[in-house]
DNA sequence: GATGAATGAGGGTTCATTCAT
DNA sequence: GATGAATGAACCCTCATTCAT
């Protein structure tokens, strides 16, 4: 993306003046970090400018205003986990191991990227109101549901799953059980006393999650 | 909400002056309807005065600040969660029958409760430094993990559960079935084109997560 | 209005703490006087809180918004013009002296209140936009059509003035012979050459206008 | 009208590139319509190049920044309404018909122009200051004053105008007639409860402004 | 226990203007 | 002659909080 060629004559201090696309992607990075730390509410547009090293009007040269901005690194994670998602090939798998690979993916995910989680619960809070303004977002669907339909069908017929189960369902299932004990760890770890995230605990919660699941769907 | 000019002078309206355990109620109701909807950043204590019927003084007068006043209701929350989940007595229910009603109870809460889950969305967001000054919650133990130790020990010797279940994780497995699903359901419903809050759609999640559990601890 | 008793126990900087009635006031002429010199879009809030010697917030406490004080602005103003209107008793002047009084008044005013005529130059230029919102000027009538049209009928029968003439035509004119001088004294000015400001100046206007009505009234 | 983002690659619309008297003149219909609708303060750069379909660099490339593009479109208003003064041939004319035509002329023009009316009130607003420093309007004499003279002149010798009436006078008096009723229309309107602009008002305006100024002037 | 008035810091946003190309 | 990108000051307004009564 970032043309390092003739472009820019001479360094600048942050690194970003005359390279729109750099200057762009930089506030986007810095808004995405500062939108999951703090929300949509108590995200600051002088911290982002800050972090981006951009003017503050830059943000709404580029981006229009906050609201704006929070769609943009929203659906920018989007499609990041979108074609994380693609890559995930289910159909070349044994389906208990399908879904093995699915419960892994998830959580690996969900992990990596913490601010997918923190992003997601603010457009929640919202009501959803920005999501439902994105035209990127509508077109972007979830490979995973059809995937996983695919997968559970190899199941059934092999007689490894039990029969009913609505692929959506599954789905929430297994993302739900990963994404609430990553997105609550503060609460959770507080009530039961416990440190949800050291090794120990995050190795023990994957096993669990993933005999949980292939239990609940075995014949 | 903003009061925009000297309040004339009017009769009192709300019936509490002078009630001062009223009045304190009366805050802490609409704080925590306001933190519901807004999160901590977006909420404003102008409009948390103003449905209280009360003096922005007040809340000052009673709770210290903004961030105490969070906390005494996500506090209170908690309080009342903690009050239904000892009147759950799965001690004397059959393991299944125990389990399947402790999915339909956390269920239940969180559709009766919205306000719930985006409280400690929100405390999670600022990383539960609340939750860890609060001496209250502290003390409240859940007394479901305990109980759910025990309906897994039954089970174990009944031959119905299989062996190796830790009831924290299970218990986070159970709540997140439910949680996660209304917790996002703005993004999801958006992703999957479905409207997830239906009756018909909450009584297939209903059904789903039981039978997701069953067949996940069965032998 | 000030009450300058018991209330206040100790001198402020800006003299007007704790006396909401003269902040309020004070705030109002700060703003009138800004309005008139910049505009709606050039005055500058800060600069109002400065003169008002008040704190910024105050201007929205008590008046809600930039707009909102300009038509309080506007309307402290037509009042105040209304209110030296009914002073003006022409139903017992002979009507050739009655003309030349409101002439004069005319005159007189906008000469002693040039805000006044940058204040309604500024709410035509927005269209009217404040005004047409206001229930309080709505309710302001101007006494003086309803005088010159008496004015009109006595000068009729007398066989002093001409028949037909319409008394909100009339007003407009005579309003408009000064308006019109006043207020594009500095193009005028330019353009002919002039100072039109001088003592001579306004004196030459002042009969000129006075002999213009009445020979335009004239039988 | 923000430009919210860079602006994609687009061919050329305005078919104004790289013919510079087009893209200046452009500039100036657009700053002049600006002006005229917002006044100096509230007139944006922004939109004047949007609706010009220039690049704001364009507009302080022309005329070097805000202000001397406020005094070039007033610089141009004037220009054109000398020119159609210029085309109005008061001396060919029997004196009291030269007076209602001017009548006429001066109400046609505010009418068809109303920009020169919101153009001239704000530069009044600013106490003529741009006037004051253009070298163009300094030359621009109107001939209106000279042939009021000779018209004036006329009259008296043949009998019909009484004597005395000073031409400047008379032509301020003339032109704040219409001037005024158009330009504080909006507050006028309110007042009155009645709709200035309907056709019907505004032939009965020019009707009482011709007998009142013929009426005025007649010996 | 309760009130209306007051505060100052900082919120998001927009301004006229200039840079490098 | 023309462009998109960038700037920093200042805009109006709102925030959580505290004062005096």
């Amino acid at each position: 993306m970032t043309t390092t060629g003739p472009r820019r004559r001479q360094a600048r201090t942050n690194g970003s003046a005359r390279d729109p696309e750099r200057t762009r992607r930089r506030i986007l990075e810095a808004a995405t970090a500062e939108f999951a730390r703090h929300g949509l509410g108590g995200a600051r547009i002088d911290r982002i400018a800050g972090r981006a090293g951009a003017n503050k009007r830059m943000l709404y040269y580029y981006f229009g205003d906050k609201e704006q901005l929070f769609l943009a690194a929203l659906e920018t994670r989007y499609a990041h986990i979108r074609a994380a998602e693609h890559a995930l090939d289910l159909a070349h798998l044994e389906p208990r191991a399908a879904l093995e690979r699915l419960v892994r993916f998830t959580w690996d995910y969900c992990l990596a990227h913490p601010e997918f989680i923190t992003l997601l619960n603010s457009e929640n809070l919202h009501k959803g109101r920005h999501l439902r303004r994105s035209r990127r977002v509508q077109a972007m669907h979830s490979p995973l549901v059809g995937m996983l339909r695919e997968v559970l069908r190899r199941g059934e017929r092999s007689g490894a799953f039990r029969e009913g189960i609505d692929p959506v369902q599954l789905y929430i299932s297994i993302a739900g059980e990963g994404y609430f004990y990553l997105s609550n760890r503060y609460t959770l770890g507080r009530i039961f006393g416990r440190d949800l995230m050291s090794r120990r605990a995050l190795g023990a919660r994957l096993r669990h999650m993933s005999e949980f699941v292939l239990s609940a769907v075995r014949k």
